[in-house]
DNA sequence: GTCAAAAAATGACGCAGCGTCAAAATAAAA
DNA sequence: TTTTATTTTGACGCTGCGTCATTTTTTGAC
């Protein structure tokens, strides 16, 4: 039964696959990227180099492969988030509050999202890894423009506007989030707290509607936690 | 004379500091990152690994030695930028402006600005290097919250929300700037007009004064080059 | 100018990681 | 059981890092 026995080599593939993402997200998480080697996951499973590499032509490959798979969990967090908000600019808030919970809660990979952008990882992953990423800012960027288009009366141009400055905004906090900045000595003790703050003024500029639920912390459960709970944890 | 032959060491080894400074810089034009090496700078110099070592402890001190020298010259152009400013806004502009200008003129230390903040570098440069490079946040953050202060009857909070609001949105272009973002793909074709216009927006929620200068391409010019003609550059 | 002592430069060395590929092991088919 | 196809393996070549014993150069006393 040739048939049924390469279905089991397909699933025993699969299963390989996920062990090998399961140890290279363990790796990452305890020693970082540092730790992280073809090498290392060979010996932390039972396979050998030859073939890891069979799964992944590189090291790039496993790292952006973990990214991506985080980021269509952030979408159906988002998705879920989206339901629970009041008002555009509460939704707005959710959606960043997603984001930020999320890199608090896998901070290994979601400090990895930036590096996946750098010319060094896009000379070296497959194009199809390439093509995903792309795809996933594609369904976040438009899940906040609907946002816009639905609520508002903003042309186009506005729409894309409000949803590249949110964009940029999120991403220089999570940038200071994950990276080594010297918060304190800059005199931006809690980041969380001052790009909540911003995004208000943002939307305040582009005449966003004003909302009570947003003058604090965004509540909000998502798969059973709150939001809020989490940022306790980071501004502690 | 064991002065005046010390001084001939001191002076000897300075030339090889900015010899090994150029190469470097060198290497990284021409083959990025990668490309960059200790031994390939031996290399290029007449000079052999050690000798290298010596100066440098490793890589990382190396890339970040560049950084923060770029950072310096940046900081005097923002200097020379702010005296053309014509109003809080148009001052808020032009900072940006020489920020992008200067990406584009020398990419390939610009976007090694953010490696310099990974974990991975944090983790190796020297004591001296990593206070330096916060020196230098330091330094252009307060002149923009110094810019707040002078113009706007904000209180410490609101000065320290603008301040971070730039900071962070500006970070976020530059990012996509100088990473492989698809910005076409994701709908940004300008991101530096989108940068732009958002910041008039965020200006707007602050109740920062409307300026006519600042509906266009901020006009400027920085060591005799026109910012305009970079942008035009960047656009094209 | 000579020579011993100090300082500086060198590059071979050990180590680690990447990615490959011929050989070995295993599975499938005859 | 034997042959053929497929899969797995890890040794190998290569590159880069950072070190350090050895060599070379400089220094300053005579």
């Amino acid at each position: 039964m040739p048939v049924k026995s390469s279905e089991r080599k397909i699933q025993e593939r699969q299963r390989r696959d996920q062990l090998i993402l399961r140890v290279a997200r363990s790796l990452l998480a305890k020693q970082g990227v540092e730790g992280l080697s073809m090498q290392a996951i060979a010996n932390s499973t039972e396979y050998s180099k030859g073939t890891i590499y069979q799964h992944y032509h590189c090291k790039e490959d496993v790292i952006t492969k973990l990214v991506s798979l985080s980021g269509i969990k952030l979408v159906a967090m988002i998705d879920e988030a989206l339901k629970q908000g009041q008002s555009l600019r509460h939704k707005i808030m959710l959606i960043s509050a997603v984001f930020f919970m999320n890199a608090r809660q896998q901070p290994e990979i979601s400090s990895l999202v930036s590096m996946v952008k750098s010319p060094q990882f896009q000379s070296k992953i497959s194009d199809e890894n390439k093509i995903l990423i792309t795809e996933l800012d594609h369904a976040i960027l438009s899940r906040i423009m609907n946002l816009f288009v639905e609520d508002t009366g903003f042309n186009c141009q506005q729409v894309k506007d409000a949803a590249f400055g949110w964009w940029s905004m999120k991403w220089g906090v999570q940038n200071v989030l994950l990276n080594d900045w010297e918060t304190e000595k800059l005199g931006f003790n809690e980041p969380l707290e001052f790009f909540f703050r911003s995004l208000n003024v943002f939307l305040n500029g582009f005449g966003v509607a004003d909302d009570d639920n947003c003058q604090s912390w965004p509540q909000i459960q998502v798969q059973g936690q709150s939001i809020v709970s989490q940022f306790v944890d980071v501004k502690k």
